[in-house]
DNA sequence: GGAGTTCTTGACCGTGCGGTCCACCATAAG
DNA sequence: CTTATGGTGGACCGCACGGTCAAGAACTCC
């Protein structure tokens, strides 16, 4: 029943791939980034096995054993997605010059083209949690800690902009970023609805002059 | 193979219930209104037939008969959802006293507990193009249409809260309408998620203090 | 090369789905 | 009452889905 001869100390001198064998053909990431455009494109309830097969080139087989079932896949892709939009978000926010300007970004960026599709999909983590939100406690409450981080994220910049002299200093950061944030979901959600680029380009600028009113004057 | 005697003349005459026999059990409006929460509960594709035959309390073959398809009841459900809405938005922009308050209103009310679920399950619309408008043009065209009408009639609003001296004549009063539009439908996803009421309700005064500053002093 | 282990492939399975159909019912007209 | 007609309910169907499994391939270590 305990140790039968061999396969014993091997998990002590190379705990990791414990003794190798076969190595995986695919990678992990890039799989997971099909995956995640798949989800994205169809949403999960409309995306079946054989659309995760296609999309990633794997059996189902080896889906089931690196992922687990449909719904875990999905919600290592929606991790993927979230963690990637905060290392963006991030970095834009931490590089740009002016903080003033990275918050405008923030509002106009959505709209320009950057993969040719644009924001018509809309945002993987909003169209999650409209769709499973109800069913699902977990994209909820990951959907939820997804925006308090951003919004702390918005909140620093907002901050930052207010040392900088380009925000009337008395506001509440956190409370701009929420209305920030809010409005950015609102702008990216009405471009699914097929909105032209031009009128939502003109909105976004409308909102981000309202809501970041240039105080650079003062 | 032509007239088997009767059953010739009695469209002539009675048109509509040509010949009337058997009487529906049930009304097509209350079955609708069912369905639809069904749909808004859970969404499309999470919907089963069997689900909208409990709520509806109808048998396939007489669901099936009267609106065709699960598709097809989705759709009635949903221009059942939208008619609806913009009924109560004209009534809403219509009634107030001053369409300053309208406005306002309309960043406020959707976080306010109606039927006590409140805005949690969002907009029935916004979810439906969340979950469908990549799949499905006539979805996707139906909430173009029907943003647009909302987009109108709020437009109107902000003329006359302009005629009332209230907001400032100078701007495009559809421009402020999709700003407004945007706004809300980011409100009602951030609810979506979570967020409680008190912040929520303060987004949304932040919002309208920003976007509908007080002009009456003017 | 042999042994051991993991990864891969695809056939296979049970289930629940959307959708069809038909026997039965309730009603209106004659 | 009889007859015609549309409504009703549920049995039934085929299918595609998510998920399992076993046999073989690929690789490491000895």
């Amino acid at each position: 029943m305990r140790s039968t001869i061999s396969m014993v100390d091997r998990t002590v001198k190379n705990p990791y791939p414990v003794r190798m064998a076969r190595p995986r053909s695919f990678d992990e990431k890039q799989v997971l980034n099909a995956v995640r455009e798949q989800f994205w494109d169809a949403g999960y309830a409309a995306t079946s096995l054989e659309d995760l097969m296609r999309v990633s080139g794997l059996g189902k087989g080896s889906l089931y054993a690196a992922f687990g079932d449909k719904r875990q896949l999905f919600l290592r892709a929606l991790h993927s997605y979230t963690d990637d939009s905060h290392g963006h978000l991030r970095k834009a926010l931490s590089e740009a010059p002016r903080a003033l300007d990275a918050l405008r970004m923030l509002l106009e960026a959505p709209i320009d083209d950057p993969t040719g599709a644009g924001t018509r999909r809309g945002c993987l983590m909003a169209n999650s949690t409209c769709e499973l939100g109800n069913a699902d406690p977990e994209v909820l409450d990951h959907a939820h800690r997804t925006y308090e981080t951003s919004t702390a994220l918005i909140g620093d910049c907002v901050a930052r902009a207010q040392r900088e002299g380009d925000l009337p200093a008395g506001a509440d950061p956190i409370a701009l970023a929420r209305a920030l944030l809010a409005a950015q979901q609102g702008l990216v959600f009405m471009s699914r609805t097929g909105l032209d680029t031009a009128t939502l380009t003109a909105t976004a600028r409308s909102l981000a002059a309202q809501l970041l009113p240039d105080h650079s004057g003062d």
